[in-house]
DNA sequence: GCCAACGTTGGC
DNA sequence: GCCAACGTTGGC
């Protein structure tokens, strides 16, 4: 089991979307790095769900449906999408500013490569953020 | 192959 | 709204 976090601005696809809609396709990402990081995600894993920009907080998890396949959004066959379905939502988000001062969290990738839009976490990270976000499952 | 110019992301 | 970080493009 691995564990993953993805951005999102809110106003372009939301988590309250992603909880009404049940499921979500993860495309037109366009950037290497974080396209290795869909192709490396295995049916099951988890996946932090963060706004970015005009909220800075992870707001709930998701979980993979389907592994990657071609992002049917662009006719380019270097670029995947994968599906996932919300699994989590957090009761409390963890804002931006939490994990900058939390000691287990202050080393991610979301602090360290800021505009990388999916990235690994460590198992310590994700239960971290499950703790802090008082997790309830959907 | 280098690097300047440019575009995008995302925090502040 | 600004700007730092950084990825991409294209001229040389």
């Amino acid at each position: 089991m691995n564990y993953w976090l993805v951005k999102s601005e809110p106003e372009a696809f939301s988590w309250d979307q992603f909880v009404q809609d049940g499921k979500a396709m993860w495309d037109g990402v366009r950037n290497y790095q974080a396209r290795n990081h869909l192709k490396a995600m295995r049916t099951g894993d988890l996946v932090m769900f963060y706004h970015s920009v005009s909220e800075k907080a992870v707001r709930g998890v998701g979980q993979i449906t389907r592994e990657f396949y071609p992002d049917p959004t662009v006719n380019d066959e270097r670029w995947v999408a994968v599906d996932l379905k919300p699994v989590y939502r957090l009761k409390n988000p963890v804002s931006l500013a939490t994990i900058k001062q939390d000691e287990r969290l202050s080393g991610t990738a979301l602090i360290r490569q800021s505009r990388l839009s999916v990235m690994p976490l460590t198992p310590d990270e994700f239960n971290r953020m499950l703790e802090l976000g008082e997790a309830v499952e959907l």
